[in-house]
DNA sequence: ATTCTTTATTGGTAATACCACTTAAATAAT
DNA sequence: ATTATTTAAGTGGTATTACCAATAAAGAAT
């Protein structure tokens, strides 16, 4: 009589480390939604009391999160994680930004050098439509868009590296940036010179990662973070110009009227 | 129409809160066996489901246990309440551990190269004492002290690179890795000459720090973490044996007597 | 007394129905 | 045409019920 073994492993477990491995590879992201209950349950085969189950433990774990009547979307804290210790820190000590586009520096030529050697035909793909929409973005006059296209085209080279590190040390990284890349893309978009140079930059990168050359990815994305960092302390000198024009301002004009509570500090 | 108010407290966290606190508080001490699932449900007055979903959250805290027509039963570690995710991570996902050790190839031979460039006199002094502890420690049998000083000599060359990132991100990673570095190291100290290797790696990156060499500290650091990658593997698959060992073990004593509740999975 | 079989009990899974909440589209009022 | 309201569809939350599979204890056969 040999029935058991194989029943020992029960279905919502199974269920809950497939979607767990899921969640740490990156392919379900923060802020996903998954589809509803019923039609999850009939996805994956089993019924809806057991996906509960799966569901109630990576809750529990903190990776899940529902809203009732609104639905069950993916949390960010293992990302948080390495982002809310930096948060504050970051934008009370600016002098801490250069550490953040070294570290950057890193961590992206690392990414291109992986993602030369590992990306499969299916990162290729996502990487080139990526680009051609990257490309494309950076003729229009949209910097928000184009501040999308980038931080997508980055992250999905972080991703084809395969390393879940890396990719969401990326995301973090993306995250706890946005503010000075968009800064820094504004600065540059007037300067169309340097914008081209951005361009070619890019297409540098996704070039070597397609000829499987992770050397040259490795150094084109590097390159790459070198010129932002150049044209960084450019846009940061201006910011910084701008913002002690305005501290004038405000404290001539406090001293015609106090009233609201200011909160820059 | 003002009907909610109650609801937005889910039952089933009501009960697994309940649950939890009398655990904690001890009126369910560990080894009691928990009525059965349809009589507690009565008993609580919610139904099976519920009271199922209350039972899971708690069973992936690692608070009860169950073993299928047996019964549910209060485990004896209270301890996993507060933990990191990605440790969590790491130790339910040991595919994870090549990319933890890629991550920390990339970060530590950064650090070394940073360090050959930045490293000023306090910090080459500093790195001279640990260098010398550590070496002198390495000939006594102290495995422990060992891993002590090998944490503080790697944290020493990150933090002399002086970017606070690479610093901090470190120091999270070797109190994520600490317990694979202690396996790695009982494993390396029965086989002396690899034990030797350990010592010259060392003095390799140290040397080339002092000497402001950043490519080969690179290079020195980048072949240490590989060389302990290599025999990580080998110790991973002896800890591998000894616990298929150990299921064994477990296994065959079950067949022997069926008794009290068995913990281990 | 020991071993094997049986049986009641337990946890695991599933199907179904209903409730409460959220969202957004459709409608009504301005 | 715009805004505010209503409504309906969809979602997670809970409960009921039933059946399956594994266990453990009682009983029967040796």
């Amino acid at each position: 009589m040999i029935t058991n073994r194989l029943t020992v492993t029960r279905i919502a477990d199974v269920v809950a480390d497939s979607l767990e491995k899921r969640i740490l590879e990156g392919s379900l992201k923060p802020g996903d939604r998954l589809p509803s209950e019923r039609d999850f349950a009939v996805e994956l085969g089993v019924s809806r009391p057991t996906l509960r189950e799966a569901l109630q433990k990576l809750i529990s774990k903190g990776l899940l999160a529902t809203r009732h009547g609104g639905g069950t979307f993916v949390t960010d804290r293992l990302e948080s994680h390495f982002v809310d210790p930096w948060q504050e820190m970051i934008s009370g000590h600016p002098m801490l930004h250069s550490d953040l586009l070294e570290f950057r520096q890193m961590l992206e030529s690392q990414s291109a050098s992986l993602a030369a050697e590992r990306a499969t035909n299916v990162d290729i793909e996502r990487l080139d439509t990526l680009y051609a929409t990257l490309d494309s973005v950076y003729e229009s006059d949209d910097v928000k868009a184009c501040i999308d296209a980038d931080v997508a085209f980055h992250q999905a080279i972080a991703e084809a590296a395969h390393n879940v590190l890396i990719g969401h040390l990326t995301s973090s990284l993306m995250r706890l940036i946005h503010g000075h890349v968009s800064i820094n893309l504004e600065h540059l978009h007037a300067r169309p010179q340097r914008w081209n140079q951005l361009r070619s930059q890019h297409h540098a990168i996704w070039q070597a990662i397609r000829e499987r050359q992770p050397d040259m990815a490795a150094r084109a994305a590097s390159s790459h973070i070198e010129f932002v960092v150049q044209n960084m302390g450019d846009a940061n000198l201006e910011a910084e110009r701008r913002q002690s024009a305005l501290r004038r301002q405000v404290e001539s004009e406090r001293n015609l009227e106090i009233k609201g509570p200011l909160l820059t500090g």
